[in-house]
DNA sequence: CATGGCTGCTTACACGTGCAAGCGTTACAC
DNA sequence: GTGTAACGCTTGCACGTGTAAGCAGCCATG
């Protein structure tokens, strides 16, 4: 980060005082429509002219050390490619909370270990911290919570203590397809995991949940199938596929599954007869593909909800964290299973 | 937005300073590692001490208040659905300013008309702005330089009056496919545009950049086909395609692109024999379908070189806009053209 | 022993803002 | 004519931080 200094300094409320021939209480009484503040109509208008023409902006920075709070909501986490559900959720939520009075930052992916994150996030005195990546600790959240953060939500599988608790059900994505598939007769499933690491936290989960379905219905072993996204890692894991002799895959997603299937397909393996596929996310294109792709549909809370539940938190600090259910799913059986 | 106090304040470094024994300005020095101020081993001790015990963490905006600048690099823009590719580069940019020693901060969609998003933006005081958003307009590029913007970036067609310019350049994508097309001796040509809005921005350009390679051709008029991306919109355009006698579309991207194939071959049209289609993006599922798709392959520029660029931007405010062409193109000709 | 420099720390100001309290003037009621 | 209230504006402090300048004490040098 460089630190030249600025060729010019910007206008302050000072300036536009000057310029108005007033204080500067009167300015601030006058640009922010202040209740008691009581101002004579000439002289609103002498102020805001005067603010006008230096082309005055407000400092956010002085406003909010001088208010003591900021109007911030962290959005901490990766922001990963976590397909167009999440995009389109992240989305809404932004647009929320600008309607709301809040601005949304997004952190990025958190650096170091431990409270690191947790102090990285505090040094904004954000309102509210939404963290979406499984770093955050009850020491993190009580760091927050004494740096004066209002509401902390964790967004992840499981509840972290102190937190408000937004539950995805990763688990219950695989148990949903795995119990589809087992109900369906397949007896040899298999998972196709992204092999990108940074995925492990959403596919780890659900691998768990189709061997809790697995074990419930008293099959044998679920293999695992690493999928690189690429055509030639779909060959290998459809050959391996064929090899382990495997009747029914649940893929991380509706992308992978339909890389498999094609890989399937060019290996003569008939879908769903030989093999039967499940994907996730209900994507437009998987019922473009023959035979169409069924999927496990996955709704997520809208954004205006979400806002007005971090809203409520912020206002109330001291109210028990609550537990949210983020996601809701449905299986959509097509032709592929 | 709630106000209601906080319950605890967060503690300072004068807590620190009096925990300590010390004045304030020596818990400065420790805490900042100050060149200038000279602490013995001792004393360091006891004000990191203290600091841990407090759980102190500095307050960003008081300090950015008295440095004068803030390290913020404003991104602002709808952060559209605007497919992998897009929402990699951001995720790389954010990274790489991330490095360098910015805070990167996504506003979301621009609030009001005018300057009022210049306005909104200048606000924060960033250290650059990043807009992404046809809203941009050179007294807004002018108001933020004036507020101690050091660097304002336009990313769009068509540069602005007093902003480094990235150019994407979307007519030459329409272009390249239209030029493709009629080379392979395609005269009747259409052109699909999503139906939302907000796409506009991005499938207006690509449009004219085919109506261009028509006109130069000397080919009949190039119609357009809105696609509201449903199965049941895909049919529609597929008929209208049939009816209009089309015989080369080129596609808004290539999701868009797949839906059409689909809908084409449900309606017993031959792609490409009768029709013949090309993408854009390159994604992997194009590849997928039969006949493969072709595609109009795009490489954005790194996110590190991006964040390098606006790094040297900021340390050099009054060096001239410069010009940057953010994008570069290749035809990928597969089966469906 | 006086001078000067170094060490280790403190005092004091500035950044830009919001708002409580104060203060002079006018208008009105008694 | 005097008390009182409302109006219209200003003075002054606080928010939490970084850093220039200053100030004792100490040691080395002359």
């Amino acid at each position: 980060m460089s630190n030249r200094p600025a060729a010019t300094t910007p206008p302050t409320s000072a300036d536009v005082a000057r310029l108005a021939g007033v204080s500067r209480a009167t300015v601030s009484f006058v640009l922010n429509d202040t209740a008691g503040g009581r101002v004579g109509e000439q002289t609103r208008q002498r102020v805001r002219a005067a603010a006008a023409e230096l082309g005055y902006v407000p400092h956010a920075a002085a406003r909010s050390l001088r208010a003591g709070r900021t109007g911030v909501v962290l959005l901490a986490g990766s922001a990963a490619p976590i397909g167009p559900l999440f995009s389109e959720f992240y989305r809404e939520l932004q647009g929320a909370l600008r309607r709301h009075g809040y601005t949304s930052v997004l952190y990025g992916p958190s650096p170091g270990e431990g409270d690191e994150p947790a102090r990285a996030w505090a040094e904004l005195r954000p309102a509210a911290v939404l963290c979406m990546e499984p770093v955050l600790t009850p020491a993190g959240v009580d760091l927050l919570h004494r740096s004066g953060t209002r509401a902390v939500f964790s967004m992840s599988t499981a509840p972290v203590a102190g937190a408000h608790a937004l539950i995805i059900d990763q688990p219950e994505v695989g148990t949903v397809a795995g119990a589809h598939l087992l109900a369906a007769g397949r007896r040899r499933l298999g998972v196709v995991i992204p092999a990108d690491p940074e995925l492990d936290q959403f596919s780890g989960p659900r691998l768990a949940g189709v061997r809790a379905a697995a074990a419930s219905a008293g099959t044998g072993p679920v293999e695992t199938l690493s999928l690189d996204y690429t055509e030639a890692s779909g060959a290998a894991a459809a050959a391996r596929c064929r090899e382990l002799g495997l009747d029914g895959v649940f893929c991380y997603n509706d992308e992978y599954a339909m890389l498999l299937q094609r890989s399937l397909q060019d290996l003569g393996v008939d879908v769903p007869r030989q093999v039967a596929l499940v994907g996730a996310d209900d994507l437009l294109l998987g019922r473009l593909l023959r035979p169409r792709l069924s999927t496990v549909g996955m709704t997520l809370l809208s954004g205006e909800t979400l806002a007005t539940l971090i809203d409520q938190a912020i206002a109330d600090p001291t109210a028990p964290p609550g537990t949210q259910n983020l996601l809701t799913l449905r299986l959509i059986t097509r032709d592929s299973s």
